[in-house]
DNA sequence: GCAAAAGTGTTTGGTCTACACCCATGA
DNA sequence: TCATGGGTGTAGACCAAACACTTTTGC
């Protein structure tokens, strides 16, 4: 995989005598991992001295913001089909020391099967979303994962989006944990049942999962485009 | 008003070997004027072809975001002190025919006082936001705008943003007359009273507005600061 | 047979909607 | 006195939350 961006090619961009300001795609990445929401992060324990960061680079001109995200999410982590949306653009101080850089920062869901097959473990590790503390990250990522964080309730409580985070098939008690787990409370059953039926959300497939004691029905989505209900 | 970005005043920011892309602040700017809501935009007819434009322009390295987007909206408009939200970051492919152009998009809500008081009518039109047509806009100004007020639609509904486009007090009516103008749609008087107080959005101020026949109650809102209710 | 997760309804309180008449003032 | 906009209450429909026991399977 091609870098888009080769710092130094033409000209230095972090130049003093540039007077327009470098730009870069921030990427925070969610799954569901063994039941709890959890991030894909940079390990490189070295160049960032302890510290977690999220994977970014610099943006590269002649290519859409599109194809620059797929670009870094793709080399950076190996990670690919990802559910994905722009976040917020920020204005990052002192990023590197050799000056500001405005981030453009996106979060992506990804099914946990999907980021088995194909994530770079020795690139990134998972880490779970409720034991990262604000001072081990890097920049201002910890401020843009908790933004990330945020829209992501969001866009869980109003549209179908746990579908990216869902294998096709699943149980109804897995849609409801991932509504558990990252909304960080407990729901009625039944209640949850009612709800998602009447927004005609999910529908049977005629199949069961086995593998649990009394066998569970399997769904699916019924749109698989983001659709906005009001779900929770 | 000083420009923050001259083009080219040390290296030309459109070379085809700079490898890195130009970024614009574009602003879409609201406010309600004759109980009707308008968009202020820049009415440089020959330059823009007899299409309208927001005002926009490039980003300046050292400064943030922020300083950026004041700069600019006093520069083009002489507005200042309004409410600003950044919106969305675009990838516009040829805006210039110089090369795209990465757009951060903000809109931003003004009084009707504060703007007839500072803006510069030889440099903007105030046009009816009902009255404009997807073909008048030059690049992708008009999907912006649209997206603006898809935004503001929103936090109209679930946050008391209605403050920012009203005077400090203001007649019950002025308020719906806000959701009825933005949203499109007609609210019975005694219904909206009924959320808006339960609410604790606004409160009385024991003054009097005499210029209608039957003098109204005037109110402020209880929260300065943006606040996320349910209003709608 | 027992542990573990699946499946299933009813009641109650609160919220939303629809709806119409009188009041205070200026002209 | 009349035209204009301001101010006020109730009844019915719908929606949301609380709550516990039975079923099916594997071990």
């Amino acid at each position: 995989m091609n870098y888009l961006i080769d710092e130094n090619k033409f000209f230095d961009i972090w130049s003093e005598k540039l007077t327009i300001p470098v730009v870069a795609i921030d990427i925070v990445i969610f799954t569901i991992y063994k039941w709890e929401l959890c991030l894909v992060l940079w390990n490189d324990k070295k160049r960032f001295k302890d510290k977690y960061a999220i994977p970014w680079w610099i943006v590269a001109k002649w290519f859409s913001l599109e194809e620059n995200f797929d670009n870094i999410l793709e080399r950076e982590t190996w990670i690919k089909w990802v559910y994905k949306e722009q976040l917020y653009t920020f204005w990052s101080p002192s990023r590197d020391g050799r000056g500001h850089v405005i981030s453009i920062s996106y979060y992506a869901l990804v099914n946990v099967n999907n980021l088995i097959t194909n994530v770079n473990f020795t690139k990134v590790d998972l880490v779970k979303y409720n034991e990262i503390n604000d001072n081990e990250f890097v920049y201002d990522h910890k401020k843009i994962i908790k933004y990330a964080k945020q829209r992501l309730d969001w866009k869980l409580e109003y549209t179908n989006i746990a579908k990216d985070l869902l294998s096709p098939y699943f149980r109804i008690a897995e849609l409801q944990n991932i509504y558990e787990t990252i909304l960080w409370t407990k729901i009625d059953k039944r209640n949850f049942q009612k709800k998602i039926f009447k927004l005609w959300l999910i529908k049977e497939t005629g199949e069961l999962d086995k593998s649990t004691n009394r066998p569970a029905k399997l769904y699916i989505f019924v749109d698989k485009e983001l659709k906005i209900y009001e779900v929770i």
